[in-house]
DNA sequence: GCACCGAGGTTTTACGTATAACGTCGAGGG
DNA sequence: CCCTCGACGTTATACGTAAAACCTCGGTGC
């Protein structure tokens, strides 16, 4: 008995496509690449796409990439995926891609828990360059390793290993808030700080005490929690339960860390923003699901990832990155109000 | 002047790797495949692996994906980023892929606005399977397009072309908020329906409307809106307003709806849940950062994309996809309570 | 009449890998 | 002593594409 033959539904290659059209591969490859304009007879050309449309012809991209040595394939490593922010600079960062004829793929840092794999190995294309996020800490090592263009968003300028930096200018943002408060008549600050220890954050602490240091009478305590509601509201609700100096106004490093505060702050029987104003950063969606609304910082996260493409394909044209940080902008809400009462 | 060598950092391939260790790209191949076991001398294998680090060598993903003719890569279609729920069933997926050497790419359906583009193409990696979301709808022709093995998550098992299933037993989950409903004594419901139309919601309609119809003297009302906080304050805000028949318990399709609805209610100065119970679907991380914390349904995300990919495995080697539901299972939390007063 | 040219193809090659097919050599059996 | 065989490598090839290099041929300038 003659085994079978297996209808194995092989796609079609460029040059199943040639024959159909009765031209050589070369030809199909001429046509269909579209960079050699009159290099092809309008009618063969257009017999050869007829032909390729008949028969779904979708170009090997393991193939094309083999040949062109690229893969116009971008990773772009975030934190976690269920971080808005980065689901907002993934947004930008793929538009600008598109216009370029390049993909961008997406590498969650794993979050702590089980072992770090190797971004790259998760990405399984081969990549022309990099954009990570300075959260993505224990994935950052492998890849100032790998060889790949490499650009950072909202890390150090200063930091280790050729990169490009995409940057908000977190600095002004926290002197907005500062601002916002101290016109309020706020004097007594309490800071609830990432316990994660990057750069982005670290502006915050320096900004905010750059901003009361020279204000008659003011305070400033901080506390650091990791960045999830229960982490921030436990955080909060032990700083805010000792009695002693209690601080008008919450400055929290985050939106996550800010609804914690005021889950701690309402247990504590504190009213936002009558006893206590809270203010965020980073303006989630979860910013405006709270009641009363979140005080805010926004951060234009779309302009982050278009400017951290726009830096990559740069690099890899070898021209220079545009440089400077992104403008962003307090958002007031509900949140924040004059304290009650001046205390003793 | 003689134009300048591009000292271009060109990766090793496994012949430089071969050519340090003097053997052929051959050996080289065999020994880094591990797949032939005492093909090669032990001796000789260490040297060609001692070379291979040195020179920091990676096999080059395209060229293998062309020679073994696929990619070890599945496409993860989601709704969207920001999607909790999604960004769980990704780490599912994702661990089960790692135990067999492949990789997970995530293509987050663009949201209505701009181009639906194609996902294929956006992916960049020729892809050997897909998993989609029934609620990314914009990608699915595409996808059916695609003569591709295709894992459906949540959808209608009788629906369109050959794809495997993976379903969660939502209609068992709609059947424990009203027991659980019913049991405190709510007669009186409003159903926050999802404005989009897929099976998920259709089953929670149903589900509701069965549960209700054998109960003497209840009540069931049914409005729509998109998935988003302020669609859902919205529409609730109006379905509340109108003083006719109030109900006492608010069952919203999910924890997004539920958190717009406890923020209509807030407005409309009903107090949960003594004046009105709400219910969620998700158990998102948003369901205890409201206040009170959210009665509602956990649905095992990890383990929906853990067996999505196991089905996608299956399908590739052929054999059956696993069939059957995953159990949901409700939460109570405190924005359920026993309706404060019968009404006339 | 002939060298030249451009238009419109074709042939050929290379990309890096995995593996089938093929040596080669020393040991062992008859 | 010859044949076989296993152990250990090597050579050759194919995957599908892009593009450089190369043909072919009718028209043109002189």
């Amino acid at each position: 008995m003659i085994s079978a033959q297996q209808p194995v539904p092989t796609r079609p290659t460029s040059r199943d496509v040639a024959r159909a059209a009765g031209v050589s591969q070369a030809t199909v490859s001429l046509v269909l690449g579209e960079k050699w304009p009159g290099r092809v007879s309008e009618t063969t050309a257009q017999r050869v796409r007829d032909r390729a449309a008949e028969l779904g012809y979708r170009p090997n991209l393991a193939a094309r990439s083999l040949r062109l040595g690229g893969t116009r394939t971008a990773l772009l490593v975030v934190p976690a995926l269920t971080n808005e922010f980065f689901a907002r600079v993934y947004t930008g960062a793929a538009a600008v891609a598109a216009e370029h004829d390049f993909g961008v793929v997406l590498y969650p840092s794993p979050d702590g828990t089980g072992p770090a794999r190797d971004p790259f190995a998760s990405a399984r294309a081969s990549l022309d360059g990099v954009i990570a996020s300075s959260m993505a800490a224990d994935a950052l090592d492998a890849l100032h390793g790998a060889e790949l263009p490499l650009v950072m968003l909202d890390s150090d300028p200063a930091g280790p290993g050729p990169a490009a930096h995409v940057n908000l200018d977190i600095a002004d943002g926290m002197r907005q808030v500062t601002d916002h408060l101290l016109g309020l008549g706020h004097r007594h600050f309490l800071h609830l700080a990432s316990a994660v220890d990057t750069w982005t954050f670290a502006v915050r602490a320096e900004a905010l005490r750059q901003a009361l240091d020279p204000v008659p009478g003011a305070t400033l305590r901080t506390v650091r929690a990791p960045l999830d509601v229960r982490a921030g509201r436990e955080a909060a609700e032990q700083a805010l339960a000792s009695a002693d100096g209690r601080p008008t106004a919450l400055v929290c490093d985050d939106d996550v860390l800010a609804a914690g505060a005021c889950k701690a702050a309402r247990r504590l029987g504190l009213r936002v923003p009558q006893e206590l104003s809270v203010t965020g950063f980073d303006d989630l969606a979860l910013a405006t699901a709270l009641e009363p609304e979140l005080t805010t910082v926004r951060l234009p996260a779309d302009r982050v990832g278009e400017r951290g493409m726009e830096a990559l394909l740069a690099v890899l044209a070898g021209r220079p990155a545009e440089q400077g940080g992104l403008p962003v902008q307090l958002v007031v809400r509900g949140s924040t109000a004059p304290p009650r009462a001046t205390r003793s």
